[in-house]
DNA sequence: CGCCACCTCTGGAGCGCTCCAAAGCAGCAT
DNA sequence: ATGCTGCTTTGGAGCGCTCCAGAGGTGGCG
């Protein structure tokens, strides 16, 4: 039924490993047989077979990539810019969600074992070696993505303490003296560093020694989450203007629709500075100042470490660390 | 290095074919060797590799999703919901992105062929026979998604037409007489439906025959278009106030950022209604009225159908059309 | 005690491809 | 002519697995 490379041989009057190496290695191949065996494929419509391409030995073009939530423009364009990059390469790359749960990323993991994955891209909460060693033991290749890794390992991260510092120190040059942080410090070392770099913007202040940072704890990484905090804040003192750093853009957002519908005025009282720098956040009827992440360089960055790591003998294994960039826009102001 | 059925079936003391049935049909082996051999695949640490099993004639688990853009939250959406239904089944599926762009649909589709997915959930604008067909030749079952299609594949789609008269009525109701449309009415299908909607919406309307819908036509499905017809409107006449139904909640929320920006009241000068419902429209600062697309039971559908043109012999081609909901909030309200 | 049915397990063939060693085949210098 | 070199092409082995027909074993029953 579907044509198969002996097929194609026949037809061509060739034997099977010319059509291979048509496939493979066209250099080596005369130029009228390949032209005899081009034409052949093409009157019955084959297509390699990837899997017993792979079996046989051949090198597979397929990674993963696993995140956190897909539907989180971060991860949204950086999976973007892996897949550009990817399909540039004829590599297929499969996006996989897991929620934060250690279950589901175990499941992915376990899915893209079996289709022994050439590599992976991993955005993983907690970083769970055993996860990561049999991963490695089958020969697939990992890469953390977005945060540091050790030394067994590449990854590509930003500098969340230098990106918190950037927020600390704008707010401080806009004249701010109070100054709180909206995100998840506990769970996620991302919004930890943030948060560390912020406290240590006003530490290097020397100004005002012993300014602090008033913490919002929210529950999620989401527009929802950040709603929910304008109202703790809408209900505290509002006579002083208050920064507000959030852990990402998504929680900024929310903030700032949320003060804005309870009529709290933005950035006159509350002050909101975001982190990512989605693409969203220039569109805002109060276009967002936020620190931004070169998504697209670290999703290139990530694939082509990757892509090194598979393919390339002598790999050294890298951390590459990217620097975030402060982007003033309307949503905080000198006081 | 790596194990494989052999090492297992060796360590468990027993034929290959008795580990390929523990994995593939624990039911027929006797308990206890059942135990000898998952104890030994367990000290191999061994992981099946499904291209062998792919080509050995077992039934590849794996399906491709090919749409414009993922980080569209709409298709995000829909992608969430399939990955989570095909992650239940153990199906693998890897996300794709064209940009509505026929070459890079082309050339996803080609690698999902060589890989010989067992199907494709098919976002495309023009729907090109040809693709499908060569994807059919192979063997890989295709279903539509988010457009009517033919007798000859599944699809799964929305009646737009409804949704459109749905807001249609709404701003009847609300009692607005001018009346715009902001979208791509020439280039998508799903936008030309909802504008026919919204217009036999007005031309049902016994009260006012003849009432037109002014034409916004916008560049993108994003934000940044939306963005940009709030000054063409904006620089029009605010006399009266205007209702208008955008293409999808993007370009709403666009529209509704740009228009606040230039100091235009919503909804009290300008009315606006969305498509799709996504996320983030409920926690805008003004929330925003939208015709809601059932995204999740599309995405479960999608797959369903997909499911069953795979592994069921008698299969009959469905187009399952789903009907949209009219989700009132602030941005439209009774003049 | 023998036969049969039933439950388990097994060996071999084969999926479509790549890789490798080696064969074939010029063309050229000797 | 003969031998050699370099370019093409070839057949066979093998990747890891599933499927299938049938081999062994066990127990029930006449």
């Amino acid at each position: 039924m579907i044509a198969n490379i002996e097929d194609v041989a026949r037809l061509a009057g060739v034997a099977r490993s010319t059509v291979s190496n048509v496939i493979n290695r066209p250099g080596i191949v005369a130029e009228a047989t390949r032209k005899r065996v081009t034409d052949a494929m093409e009157m019955l419509g084959y297509v390699p077979n990837e899997s017993a391409r792979v079996l046989a030995g051949g090198l597979g073009r397929f990674i993963g990539m696993v995140v956190h939530d897909a539907s989180n423009p971060f991860f949204g364009r950086i999976a973007r810019a892996v897949e550009d990059i990817a399909l540039e390469r004829d590599y297929v790359v499969t996006l996989t969600s897991t929620g934060a749960e250690a279950a589901r990323e175990d499941n992915a993991l376990r899915l893209l074992m079996r289709q022994r994955a050439q590599g992976v891209l991993l955005t993983t909460a907690a970083l769970r070696a055993t996860a990561v060693a049999s991963l490695r033991k089958i020969g697939t290749r990992v890469v953390l993505l977005d945060s540091p890794g050790g030394d067994d390992e590449c990854s590509v991260s930003v500098d969340d303490v230098e990106g918190g510092r950037l927020a600390g120190r704008h707010f401080l040059e806009c004249g701010y003296t109070r100054i709180a942080f909206a995100g998840r410090p506990q769970r996620t070392t991302q919004h930890g560093d943030r948060l560390t770099g912020l406290r240590e913007a006003l530490a290097e202040d020397g100004r005002r020694p012993g300014l602090h940072v008033q913490k919002l704890t929210v529950a999620g990484d989401d527009v929802a989450s950040g709603r929910q905090a304008a109202a703790t804040i809408a209900a505290g003192d509002l006579s002083t203007p208050l920064a507000v750093l959030c852990g990402n853009d998504l929680i900024a957002m929310g903030l700032m629709f949320g003060l804005q519908e309870l009529g709290v005025r933005v950035p006159d009282q509350v002050a909101i500075c975001g982190y990512d720098d989605i693409d969203l956040a220039q569109y805002l009827a109060i276009p967002l100042t936020t620190v931004r992440q070169p998504m697209d360089a670290m999703g290139r960055a990530a694939f082509e470490l990757l892509l090194d790591e598979v393919t390339s003998k002598e790999h050294t294994h890298l951390g590459k660390q990217f620097v975030p960039e402060l982007v003033v826009r309307r949503s905080t102001a000198p006081i």
